[in-house]
DNA sequence: GCCAACGTTGGC
DNA sequence: GCCAACGTTGGC
């Protein structure tokens, strides 16, 4: 077994917020269409820790946890005709996009808010404060527990 | 709703 | 293969 990595996810909670993904328990983070995110889920496995954060949302912040319950698989939205996330050029023998699923774990009493993120001196090198378009990004294990610890206070 | 940042596309 | 134009993300 190798060791589990920490991750950071981003969702809008207009789209699916954290209370979503209590209710299904689990789900497919279909729909990204960004290389670099896509190449960051590939890496993914099993067990895996991630963080829930609410982009687009007031204020935006990290707000749960969640597992990777299942290795990058193709996004099924790609084929479908009917979703937004229909992509013409992606060929089925050679899928373009890839998505991991990911269980729910636990939503934080109170939400580590941007804000702190951008205030907090451990986590000054944190993706989320450098490339804040990324929406799927590695988080170290040092800003993972200093997430977790103020959360689970 | 604005707009800065930045990834992607497409003309050359 | 450069780079301008364009589209999207996401904070404010």
């Amino acid at each position: 077994m190798s060791k589990v990595r920490y991750w950071l996810m981003k969702s809008e909670p207009d789209t699916y917020p954290i209370s979503q993904l209590k209710k299904e328990k689990k789900s497919l983070w279909d729909g990204v269409r960004s290389y670099q995110a896509r190449n960051i889920m590939k890496e993914m496995e099993i067990g895996d820790q991630v963080l829930f954060y609410h982009s687009n949302a007031k204020p935006p912040g990290v707000v749960g946890l969640a597992e990777v319950s299942k290795k990058a698989v193709p996004d099924p939205t790609q084929f479908d005709k009917k979703s937004k996330y229909y992509d013409a050029k992606s060929n089925p023998d050679e899928p373009r996009w890839m998505c991991v699923e990911v269980k729910y774990k636990k939503t934080f009493k109170t939400q580590f808010n941007l804000q702190d993120i951008k205030s907090a001196k451990q986590l000054e090198k944190m993706v989320l404060v450098n490339n804040s378009r990324l929406s799927v990004q590695p988080v170290t294990t040092k800003e993972f527990n200093f997430i977790t610890k103020y959360c689970e206070k």
